[in-house]
DNA sequence: CCACCAAACGGACCACAGTCCGTTTCTATT
DNA sequence: AATAGAAACGGACTGTGGTCCGTTTGGTGG
């Protein structure tokens, strides 16, 4: 008599058809936004593309925020993988400095092509696949590296807020600084906190 | 034959039942979310206690998010006054560097208190009476003053980043931080960004 | 005082996020 | 293979933001 052994795997592990249609809706989302854009997807028509009803979409993924933030998870992911393991300066062998900026500069263009989902996404990004936990604890650390003094955690929160979204959308639509000019104050921006 | 002469006032000028409609519209949403909170007011109820149609209130207000922003509008301009005209430090007469910190710290306390209304507000409170300008404003203002050299108009920005409602909340709700370690850290980065 | 009409009104109507609950499907157990 | 019960399903239903358009009203020129 096999005891079930509960390891790492202590969820109760997904039933088949949840799992398949989890998979479809997920790609059912990424075929309607890459066609008509994040704000024009409605929950029901992701359902439909799915085969699925709708009932089914908000017992997977909560809302809708819940779906975009499962969606983003793959980019995100993905992200994370190049800071992780992928190569230099995001990844790790250059030196904390040249790390720090590459990442600043990598953030930005993400968040410029993915602004739409991020914001759909809302505060859902930061329950799930923690986007927001793993960017500021990679900016802790970088800036321990770099052996800054001070409150590291809300410096780390100060380098990353300029680089939100809605305050990156503000400055290119509204203000009309390009993305360079902001690369490049944002740099400045390191330097001072760092050399403080 | 008097001649309508365009002078300041080139606005058509409002019509007298629509100026009484959009004041009884602002009392009952101030009073609605005195009530029952920014997040439980509807817009059927608004105009219900107004006693007018809802086709009126987005005629007035354009959107939800446009309504808010015209409530927020009142608070937003008595803390402008505050800058231009109170007592310092906030007010003018005190040196620039204090100025700075007490407008940072009176920020933080009107972002905790107003949070759920500016983000009600959204987008709309930028586009209304520029909240947003005018902060940014001072805040290039102050950085000049104190001899700042580089992109004032960013460092602005990325000074005020932090203080932003949805990071503010992040930091206490989630993070535990207190409103007394927020301003403090909030002032080293000011001087790290100052002297840098 | 009247007639005119642009502006304002109001509430039925629509679209979409999110809920509810009776029905179906999977899987563990025998 | 049969069965039971938990889990998942689906789609009708609800609440709310936002639109539309036929009706009313307030200002103006005669």
């Amino acid at each position: 008599m096999p005891i079930p052994l509960p390891l790492v795997d202590d969820e109760p592990q997904e039933r088949r058809d949840a799992a398949r249609n989890r998979d479809a809706l997920l790609v059912a989302a990424d075929a309607l936004i890459g066609e008509h854009g994040v704000d024009a997807v409605t929950m029901d028509a992701v359902a439909a593309r799915a085969g699925v009803g709708k009932g089914t979409v908000f017992r997977r993924f909560e809302s809708r925020e819940g779906l975009m933030a499962a969606v983003l998870d793959r980019s995100e992911t993905a992200f994370q993988g190049s800071i992780l393991s992928g190569p230099p300066p995001v990844g790790p062998g250059a030196p904390p400095m040249e790390r720090l900026l590459a990442f600043g500069h990598a953030r930005i263009r993400l968040n410029r092509v993915h602004g739409a989902l991020i914001v759909a996404a809302g505060r859902a990004a930061a329950r799930s696949y923690a986007a927001v936990s793993f960017t500021a604890m990679h900016m802790r650390y970088l800036l321990r590296e770099l052996g800054v003094q001070g409150d590291i955690a809300f410096l780390a929160t100060a380098l990353l807020a300029p680089l939100e979204v809605p305050i990156l959308e503000q400055q290119v639509e509204i203000e009309g600084v390009s993305i360079e000019g902001l690369t490049t104050s944002w740099d400045d921006l390191v330097r001072r906190v760092v050399s403080g």
